[in-house]
DNA sequence: TAGATTGTTAATCGATTAACAATC
DNA sequence: TAGATTGTTAATCGATTAACAATC
């Protein structure tokens, strides 16, 4: 006799890729409602950027029927349960480790969606301390960082330090009890299981946008 | 009879995951340079990030023979034969579009390799016209812009305006012949065929993170 | 020669796309 | 009912991993 069925867990039937897709797709939904559209088919979303209609569904799909057979999806109602689904629907609240030029910038930058607080920010060097952001949030020392993560209830870390310091700034996170990071440094680093850590690394994307003009200045290039 | 063998384009041999990471495997190779480390095996370079050692081989695999069997590759002829690769042989000239945090941040951010150059930066802001960031590079308006891209021999733009004005700026870079850009603006962008688009999309990536850190406080969270 | 490690081919895995039954 | 469009299953595609012959 077979145990208890034991649905996986959801995070794990949901690649990385549809996840990363349900941002972009909210993200239309949001022009769309403002733009006073009801309802929209999967393929009509699909033409807006360049994914499948398959595609979409199918991301859909994981969450449940959210859309209806012959008519297509409501907009509202797929905006409120991407919301949920990505769990914008509360606050979250955000530390940033590194106040230089870029930490800096993301502490103030005002793109991030509703939700999402900056609350704390953080460097090692002694100069910084007590520097305000145009936001008026204070830099501190990384020594109060454990006291901060815990007290202020830190949800996610955003990472911007230097590469050579990136890995020691995570080590310090985890060991303080952070369990997702949002890494902006350079090169490969390493987190236990416990830790989701996805990396932006720009100048990685740089560097590959300069292997395509390079392939192609070799006569190499691409013919697409 | 045949014609001619026509060898597939470079760029459409490599994926472009393996390009992302020839940067990440450069990095470490500065690394391992600088310990002094003469020599690595596709075994030992692969334990430093979580890749299998027949991933990393496969990805150089493309590029020649680029290794020593039974014996591994040399660091140095490895660093060299990727940074030719990548295009980091030559200079690469930047312009930022946008001098908002971001871009300011960009301007003067230390950590692009040897050979990336901002020589540029723009916004359509007029009260940021004339502005200096600290490294002493001034703002000009976006109307300078297709002027400035022949003037100035742009390779690559780097985009970092609101997400509301991004399309029209790619349109305008795109219309000044710009072949490649990084894009730092949240949602999906259209480019004609001809251009190549980098996305970096740190938003939709925090998201990412909010997503599961949703999902295991439902408990339907990850087992990994 | 024996041991090690590459480059490459074959097997596996996962993600995307196509097709279609279900159903509004 | 006819038309449209979803949710889902099957087919395709591509990328990763495993295996091994080549060779230092």
């Amino acid at each position: 006799m077979a145990g208890p069925e034991k649905r996986p867990a959801l995070t794990d039937q949901v690649s990385e890729a549809t996840t990363a897709r349900l941002s972009v797709y909210l993200r239309c939904l949001d022009q769309l409602a403002v733009a006073g559209v009801r309802t929209i088919a999967s393929k009509a979303l699909a033409s807006r950027f360049g994914l499948s209609a398959a595609q979409i569904r199918k991301d859909l799909a994981h969450f449940g029927e959210l859309g209806v057979r012959g008519v297509g999806y409501d907009v509202e109602a797929l905006q409120r349960h991407l919301r949920e689904i990505l769990g914008l629907d509360r606050r979250t609240r955000v530390a940033i480790v590194g106040a230089g030029n870029l930490g800096l910038a993301l502490a103030d930058y005002g793109g991030f969606r509703d939700g999402f607080e900056v609350v704390a920010l953080f460097d090692n060097d002694p100069r910084k301390i007590g520097a305000r952001t145009r936001s008026g949030l204070v830099v501190s020392h990384v020594a109060e960082l454990a006291r901060s993560v815990e007290r202020e209830r830190i949800d996610i870390a955003i990472l911007a330090v230097p590469a050579a310091a990136a890995q020691r700034a995570v080590d310090q996170l985890v060991g303080c009890g952070v369990r997702a990071i949002l890494n902006f440094a350079p090169g490969a680093l390493r987190v236990p299981p416990t830790v989701r850590l996805k990396s932006v690394d720009f100048t990685a994307s740089l560097e590959t946008l300069s292997f395509f003009l390079a392939a192609e200045r070799d006569g190499k290039g691409a013919s697409r």
